[in-house]
Parts: structure tokens; C-alpha cells; sequence
DNA sequence: CGAACTGTTCGTATATTTGCGAACAAATAA
DNA sequence: TTATTTGTTCGCAAATATACGAACAGTTCG
């Protein structure tokens, strides 16, 4: 008898949660801002995205719910960068995915 | 006089838009299944999915759309499969932005 | 103290996503 | 031809996501 899925995976939910967070271009700029600098504040950012500031403190709360930043309050500024233990998780996350997929011959 | 980033980059719009193909554990769900078989019909699907068909074929729709598979109709079915090139891209783009942030120290 | 600066939160508008049943289309089987 | 099988599309409802200005809160500066 075949196992049969009846929900998902808590390793598909977690693909999908990063995923869900990589899947806006400011939120991925953010990221690469984020990757270049040793330290970086709300209004860095602020500066060189397109979007108001509302929207930029929205989109840095989604990744930070995502864990894949964080924030320090520096008053009076506040400093963000990249969760390196949440970041190597998704990461490795996403590798496994796309290599798992890639060993297969699939159709054709 | 520092560059300015007023608008996104297409590496930044490339990498959201692959990622919200991943976005919903659904579609994860499907990119796993259909990487541990040959072969793979639209009903394979729906079987081990917990949501209806009509369900079913809009993920697969949006996936289609993303690039990362392809339908081939296989009458009376459609028979599903990962696009190998466009998976490539997919993989190769993720790795190099998780490991492009990885090198750097960021913050603490 | 009040003004200025920095960033978050609120309220709201609009667009997109997700999900389903029903209707539909195409091919096959009876 | 009619019924069945397979999967898509339609129409709709509900939930999320995106975006903004305005209001707010905390800190610093004058």
C-alpha cells in the first residue's frame, strides 16, 4: 500500500515559508544590500529602494518574521542584517531541494 | 557620487519571481514528486495532493508559467515533467545569491 | 521644554493568491 | 451516438500581499 499524502511536510512548509519571503524584488534587494555591507541602517536602505518608507519597514518586518534578518535598535537609528544561522538553513534548504531534483532523468 | 538603485535589477526580479513559484507548499509539493519519477500524470497528482483538481491545476499553471516544468498532452492525459534548463537557472541563480551573502561577516 | 530626526504602526485602497464546485472540452469506450 | 474519463477553465468568495500617507513613538539636539 502506497503512503499517502494528506497534508504537507513540515520540510515543504518550510521551503515555501523562505521561498514566500525571497518572492518580492525589494525584499531580494534588501538581502543583497544587506549582503555587501558589514552594517547597514533602516535609512541606507530606505535610500536606494523605490518605495516608500512604510513599505520599506513592511517588507524588512516580513523577512524578519522570516528569520532570514534581524534588527538592533541603535537610537536612534535601527541596524539590520542577516541571520547567518537562519540564512545557512535556508541555504542548504534550497541546495538539497534543487540537487535532489537535479539527480533524476525526469521525462524526455 | 554612489550608484543609485532606482528601480530593481532583472537578477533581482529573476530570483523573486522563481521563488514565488516555490512560495506555497503545494507547488514544493508537486517539484518533489515530480523529482522521483520518470514519469508523471496531472492524476498522479491530485492523488497524493490535499486540495481539488481544479486546485491542482492552477499550481501547475503557475508553475508552468515560472518555467520550472512543462506539460506534454498525452491524450486522454497530461503527463508533467521538471524543465531541466530552466530548473538549472533556477538552481545556479538561488545558489550563488545564498552564497554571495554567505561570505561576507555582516554585522557581529 | 520644544523641534528635529529616525523608523514603526495604523488605516485604507487595490491587487493578487488561493480554493472550490460547476461547467466545459477533448479523447476514448460502450 | 451516448457515456466515461481526464484535465482545464470559469465564476466566485475569502484571505493575503503590496503600497502609501498620516499619525505616532523614541531619541537627540537646541
Amino acid at each position: 500500500m502506497q503512503m499517502e499524502i494528506t497534508d504537507y511536510t513540515s520540510h515543504q512548509i518550510q521551503i515555501a515559508m523562505y521561498a514566500k519571503a525571497l518572492a518580492h524584488p525589494a525584499r531580494v534587494a534588501i538581502l543583497e544590500f544587506l549582503a555587501v555591507r558589514e552594517c547597514c541602517f533602516f535609512g541606507n536602505l530606505h535610500e536606494v529602494l523605490p518605495i516608500a518608507k512604510a513599505t520599506v519597514s513592511q517588507h524588512l518586518s516580513v523577512l524578519k518574521d522570516s528569520g532570514l534578518i534581524q534588527g538592533e535598535i541603535k537610537p536612534p537609528q535601527v541596524k539590520y542584517c542577516i541571520n547567518k544561522e537562519n540564512w545557512e538553513t535556508a541555504r542548504a534548504l534550497f541546495a538539497d531541494f534543487f540537487n535532489d531534483i537535479k539527480k533524476i532523468d525526469s521525462c524526455r
